[in-house]
DNA sequence: AGGGTCAAGAGGAATA
DNA sequence: TATTCCTCTTGACCCT
């Protein structure tokens, strides 16, 4: 960000002239917000096992494989998180992932209470190393599809619905991020805007003021009257000299200094 | 103690 | 109707 070519593919209605971004995911997310967001949030490419990138993957889903330690650990952390407080909706989710063993779901049963008998919920931290896959795959496609889904669980040794969760909560955050940064642009555009407006009322003043110091035949519209600064002669642009009360000898010739003094005479 | 972070729950909307 | 996603919220854990 920075300059406007950066957002010029924007969702932004505030009469900056931006244009409105026709991707039907984007557009999803932007009207659910309830807050402005310029709409250009990181773009994100669904890609395939294919991708020159998945090796990497794979590579990066053995050594979360080799983390025996951690690994187990959040298996049984997670089990016991996830299935702690489950409810009607949860166990039907549960049940639509086949891959999920019955086994599975046992142990997640059993470890549901603690030692002690306490249902309580326990918070899983997932791993660096289990981290680093998700961020991974997060940068090639910001959702999953089924299958996609599932190799990631096997690869990470969580279950699938953990790993939703996980792209969920990570498209949140990344929400949240770029509304903030949203947020940022938005104001210093106000800044600037409010400095226009404030420099432009100025200068109105100012034409309004030699408007009444000026003779009556030198009262046309501001933007077509000035003096050349070269002659100084007052003259007009683009008049039709038949239908103009004045000769091109005694008429003032008009042009704008305004914005091109130099391109005057 | 209190605030921040993040996994997970809950419920509604959209879609195939 | 099942599934997926979004949004808001909750609760556990960590840090100061």
């Amino acid at each position: 960000m920075g300059s406007f070519d950066d957002i010029s593919n924007t969702g932004l209605v505030l009469g900056l002239g931006f244009s409105t971004r026709v991707d039907q995911k984007s557009t999803k997310i932007l009207l659910a917000g309830k807050g402005p967001s310029l709409g250009f949030e990181p773009s994100l490419t669904l890609s395939l096992s294919g991708d020159p990138t998945y090796n990497e993957q794979q590579q990066a889903a053995k050594k979360v494989k080799n983390d025996h330690q951690s690994a187990d650990l959040y298996r049984q952390d997670s089990a016991a998180s996830s299935y702690s407080n489950a409810s009607v909706k949860r166990e039907r989710d549960a049940g639509s992932e086949e891959t999920t063993t019955e086994v599975e779901r046992l142990s997640s049963r059993v470890s549901d209470e603690d030692d002690d008998g306490s249902n309580a919920r326990k918070k899983l931290r997932l791993s660096k190393a289990q981290s680093a896959l998700l961020e991974e795959s997060f940068k090639q496609h910001s959702t999953l599809n089924p299958k996609q889904k599932q190799d990631l669980a096997r690869d990470l040794n969580l279950r699938p619905r953990q790993v939703e969760v996980w792209f969920q909560n990570r498209r949140a955050r990344t929400k949240l991020k770029q509304t903030e940064v949203d947020c940022e642009f938005l104001k210093k555009c106000c800044e600037t805007l409010t400095e226009e407006n404030r420099r432009l009322h100025k200068e109105l003043q100012e034409l309004k003021a030699v408007k009444i110091a000026q003779p009556l035949y030198m009262q046309l519209p501001a933007a077509t009257l000035t003096m050349c600064p070269s002659c100084e002669r007052i003259g007009g642009v683009g008049e039709n000299p038949s239908k103009n009360p004045f000769t091109l000898a005694q008429k003032p010739h008009f042009y704008n200094s305004f914005t091109n003094p130099s391109a005057a005479c």
